[in-house]
DNA sequence: TGGAAAAAATAAACACTGTTTATTATATTT
DNA sequence: AAATATAATAAACAGTGTTTATTTTTTCCA
């Protein structure tokens, strides 16, 4: 089937370059300004073209979600190296920090944008699996803390949504803006005194 | 001056007009799906009036995010009652969790949304006022915490900014719709186990 | 009290947005 | 080469925030 398998390939292909110029566009201008009408000019295709492809725009912004998700993923792969689970679990807050402060775009997507969310909810999906792989890396580190003697009296998945929420907190107040003027510092100062206390509490479980 | 008097006073009143169709529509159906024609039409006047009384629509975001503020004060406000700054603080949290569980599309603008930043921009504020009084509020009970011997090793700006990012995260991880099948838990399971690891790290300090 | 001046409200337009439908162009098959 | 299936698009629809020119209403003063 020669034809029928470079049909499917020029499909897959043109779906990849909608992708790739809704990726630059959207790293460029950001996610509220970039429109379906400016990744169709980009690529020298018409507006309507880009819905043979995709459903409609929340696809397009799920799928670069899930781009962004494998990319994270792999930062946190390499952690799987540090064998001291408390270790890892201090590197995972760094490495986590780090990948939104670095990529705030692809951040706010994956965990603070509604965008991507409506897509699950079109297709009646209850379960976030990118979000729930992610967590469970998390919870499995602190599981084995607690199996090494730490953290005692602490739930490990109550512990681990608090750990969570309190990376997210500090990079979801930066990349929304709430952070100028608190307390007079710089974002790096915020962040590196921040991190620091991270540590210390974590230490201190 | 009867008649300048009664003109201001009807201006000011048009403005409330306009801020509370705003709030009601804006709690009923979202930010997202409120538009200034929306408003025009709820108060029976046509689109541009609005124009008369606001700059633009983040202008009126803005304004209602300050109500917000002006309400989680009042909240926040009766823990002064509390002398014990520990006790204080747990209680802070918690105050601060329930307002956003119970507000959401206020917590929502008040911290996660873009647009009502966007008015101090246009303005060239470079402090949000609205969020550094909150912020003090926070910080002057933790480092009471400190001056009675409490959380020792600890900066009173960082830990009170991780304090936030803590509780923020929580709230804002839910209203974004990332809590969907994170260990198998309803909401009200993961936020009585946050919050009691919440109040147990606190007091591990 | 009637007409000029000032203020308030609006209709209509502009430039966008996501999305759909009917039409045209291209490629494949017979 | 003609018929059919596929791909791409032009144009439209209904919506958005916002601005400009126009009309209505109110105030002021002769």
């Amino acid at each position: 089937m020669g034809i029928t398998e470079r049909k499917t390939k020029e499909k897959t292909e043109l779906k990849a370059l909608i992708m790739s110029a809704a990726r630059s566009l959207f790293l460029e201008r950001g996610i509220g300004e970039t429109s379906i009408r400016n990744i169709a000019e980009r690529i020298e295709y018409s507006p309507a073209t880009i819905y043979l492809y995709f459903k409609d725009k929340d696809e397009i912004l799920h799928e670069l979600h899930s781009q962004g998700f494998r990319e994270m993923g792999a930062q946190m792969g390499v952690l799987m190296a540090v064998s001291d689970p408390v270790e890892r679990l201090k590197a995972l807050g760094r490495v986590y920090i780090d990948f939104a402060r670095k990529n705030t775009e692809m951040y706010d997507l994956m965990f603070i944008a509604k965008a991507p969310m409506h897509y699950l909810e079109k297709m009646a999906e209850e379960k976030w699996s990118e979000g729930k792989t992610t967590f469970e890396f998390l919870s499995n580190t602190v599981a084995e803390c607690i199996a090494a003697g730490r953290f005692a009296g602490h739930d490990a998945d109550s512990l681990s949504f608090m750990i969570w929420s309190c990376v997210h907190g500090m990079v979801a107040l930066e990349i929304r803006d709430r952070c100028k003027g608190i307390s007079g510092e710089t974002p790096q100062e915020i962040f590196r005194g921040a991190f620091e206390t991270f540590v210390k509490v974590i230490e201190g479980l």
